[in-house]
DNA sequence: GATGAATGAGCATTCATTCAT
DNA sequence: GATGAATGAATGCTCATTCAT
């Protein structure tokens, strides 16, 4: 928390580069291993191959990385795999709506939250759980959503003939927070009931919350 | 984690029952304040006026005493509060259900969630992180929320006539899940949108879910 | 530096109490010893035949012990020296007055000053450091040292009739700073010049300044 | 303390000599602003806008920093403030002596004392500090000081009709330690008494001390 | 000459837990 | 039952110094 004498430095060098991806690498793979709290700076340094020290010459903490994994996580994982996913039904499939297939844009949603939640689990229950319990991570975590709602909000706007929401804005964050949340109990804990009836019930919701009724 | 050589006792006298019962209080409001991870037993026994080895008289360690608290907290908000909310709802006002209003009863399930919310934000936010953090705490967690969606899943079988899902045991479990997390983000950050918003928008929603069109 | 979540107690039991003073004499053996800096907890509190979280139960750090070493020290060296030693002058030894030996007068006022400075002068000269060193520690010192210049102010006061001063406590600053320090030269450093010679051109200094001509 | 395997090596270029000296500011500049202590070599290299390698091509470590400062530091403070200030004194002004004013003088040897105090006065009391905690510095404080003693005793020694003193190398001595002390508790604690009141004690003692009666 | 990356021993501090009284 | 003293492993972080480029 207090301002450390010594700054991380950025690396100019290739070697530095390459040794602060190595703290990155060997974090993330700690991280989802073991949890952010059991995972020490230690540790880290030592699974990358390098000296506690050079854990310190770049990241002023174990915090630090965290904030730099979800940022990445982010940009790797939901962000990239969001705007593929709409491009691809905007752009690259027209047909889709040409159908008027609403409830396959629904399907198509849904199916790439998933698959954001799937590419490295453990590591996002890890910083679910540190949006909880930090106020800095709440906040690093609002403004990598944010891009992700934004990226929703668009795609409702686009097919207002599609979509029957009057504030589509509220109705992005909406769908964003229910399916994540959903998505990730099913993920992650052998839920009470079935997962392919919630996931099922998650898209029968969504199709009744913003499809228009003559679809 | 590994079980104590000596396990801890259960009070018999009256003084025990009020010693137990202080160290309880004390680490719920510690762990509202400063977090689980942040409060300790010294701390703990030393809050409850009593000294560190009493607390070990009771606890086998502070996860014993969050567990404690997780029961209570279902018991005393959530569970209590949904009860009584829905009796209410069934009992004490048919004529609620008379005018076949069910968005009032959408309205009134939201409103009960909201409060349960808010008894203490604080301790719930720690809750919700340590169930994504601790298994053990996540199977305390799954029992007790089992409780809420069964309220839920035997509500919404009641009134057959209002409301037109199919699976209403998955429907219990999707309507808790998106409620409780946006009402979560709401209660707890200032989302990028007003909460307002996003609480009217939940509603909508959840009619547009739950009830038959020609209600 | 910073307030620590846990303060530090302070011991009831007797056996605390032992421990305690257990700390602080080994704190104050290896100050002497090895200085201030090179000195650390867990050295300390190995000394004292204690474990190093023993050590955090008593003191926050090692400059709270520097600090209650600094009390004590003038408590038992400077202090009571002084009080003692000009007490015996005055009351015991009223035919050093009787005789108007100022100059008796001045000579044990150094000798006196000497004599504190010989209890432990690998100590002292720690203590110095750190009061250049510590704005707190300055503090403390400052406190202390009143003490001492009150005593001589009193005394200086007292003997009007040998002593010719106008401002008797810039006076007894003046004397106490510079007798101290010209002490200190000659205690801890070999210095260009004998010591023995030093000394007594201090007191010339201190006689011409305090004593009347007609002494 | 051990001497390093690579020694420091000395400048020949102009570059070189140049960063050498670049060194000795940037570390001047800390030590004064942070302390001897909280200053490190990285920072030091650092603010001199070199790298940390560079630093030890000149300095084997930190300290050969400090005692190259310190011999700066008499040669630009105290030493030359000193013999400009008595040749001024001597030479410049001899209608100062011609009046007998010796009063005069021991103002000036004041006023020329507080002055190399007021030049640094952070940096002097950390190589004060330094002193007392490293017999190396001790031991370059005392030549350095020597010279400066030498003037003083010269001096002293130079106006023997002014001045009644035996031993006036022990009064040179006697003299420097007892007005620098006062002079440097008056520059840096906001001592209990008032600065001017006791300047102007320490003028009153040194002319009692110094001065024929007859003057 | 200069760079800055890397090292790793060293130290301050925390706290869950035990146990003698 | 209650107390609070004691433990000591664990961990975050610093920094003087070396060395490959």
């Amino acid at each position: 928390m207090t301002q450390s004498k010594y700054k991380a430095r950025s690396p100019v060098q290739q070697r530095g580069i390459e040794s602060r991806e190595k703290i990155i690498e060997a974090a993330r793979a700690l991280f989802s291993e073991k949890g952010y709290h059991s995972a020490n700076a230690l540790e880290i340094a030592a699974r990358a191959g390098l000296a506690t020290g050079t854990f310190y010459s770049y990241f002023n903490n174990k915090k630090e990385v965290l904030i730099e994994i979800i940022r990445t996580f982010y940009k790797e994982t939901v962000e990239d795999v969001f705007a593929v996913s709409l491009l691809e039904i905007n752009d690259a499939r027209p047909s889709i709506i040409g159908k008027t297939e609403g409830r396959k844009l629904v399907h198509y949603m849904i199916e790439t939250l998933f698959t954001a939640h799937s590419l490295n689990p453990e590591l996002h229950r890890e910083i679910l759980a540190m949006i909880l319990l930090d106020p800095e991570i709440a906040e690093i975590n609002r403004q990598e959503e944010g891009k992700v709602i934004a990226y929703l909000s668009a795609l409702l706007g686009r097919y207002k003939d599609l979509i029957r929401v009057n504030d589509s804005e509220a109705a992005a964050h909406l769908v964003y927070r229910a399916a994540d949340e959903v998505i990730h109990r099913v993920r992650f804990f052998d839920a009470q009931i079935d997962g392919t009836r919630l996931l099922s019930e998650l898209e029968e919701m969504m199709c009744r919350y913003l499809l228009r009724e003559d679809e």
